[in-house]
DNA sequence: TGCGAATATGTCATGTCTGACATATACTAA
DNA sequence: TTAGTATATGTCAGACATGACATATTCGCA
């Protein structure tokens, strides 16, 4: 894993040391919790850079305050499939994706 | 909708005219069947790539053909994570899947 | 410090996705 | 054509994600 993915993980409140070592996960596990995590750090950015609070964005998504809160946590009952219909919601094209998961 | 998209769409089985008339889909609901689409189609690739048939392909991912058909489809049924977790497993990386779908 | 706003965490009924199976259709070679 | 293989389509019970709610924690500011 690279260094700067590791920090990122780090800030989301991954404990140090790599993601797949810290409970068995194999590189492809590990490798869709990377991405898992930075879709929800990107949301925060999208949602902040919009002066949004999450129950404002909740009520746009038609969602509530606390999926917002587990999205950005990448929290385990989180799919990839509502992080991403709640980034296209906020304007962010498939490009913007792109760049968040590469 | 850019050419090429639309190319991959009707190759995909999607009538001609945008994806976004065809049933009054908003732009980011087309932009999430296109990612689907789009990501069927590199599931595709990199499962006859590895020349593996749809069953065989389910045996390793401890799915069936029957779903790995949908996925390569993009059937509604079929959530991102299941396509995302596949696609690792078949090897593809991140940056991968970020061209896949950019 | 305390207070209010924002965010995080836990739980649950309801709705959606899943693998599995049956079966239909498409493709290839004889 | 036919048979054999691969892929597509339909259905369903069980598994999992969802929004909603309650409540806890954190944050910013006076």
């Amino acid at each position: 894993m690279k260094t700067s993915k590791r920090a990122k993980l780090v800030a989301a409140g991954w404990a140090a040391g790599t993601t797949a070592d810290f409970l068995g996960l194999s590189p492809e596990e590990a490798a869709f919790v990377e991405m898992r995590v930075a879709l929800g750090q990107s949301l925060r950015q999208w949602r902040t850079r919009n002066k949004l609070t999450q129950g404002e964005l909740a009520k746009r998504l038609r969602s509530s305050q606390s999926r917002v809160a587990k999205m950005e946590a990448a929290d385990p009952t989180v799919s990839v499939d509502l992080l991403l219909r709640s980034l296209l919601s906020l304007g962010a094209k498939s490009k913007d994706i792109a760049r968040a998961i590469a």
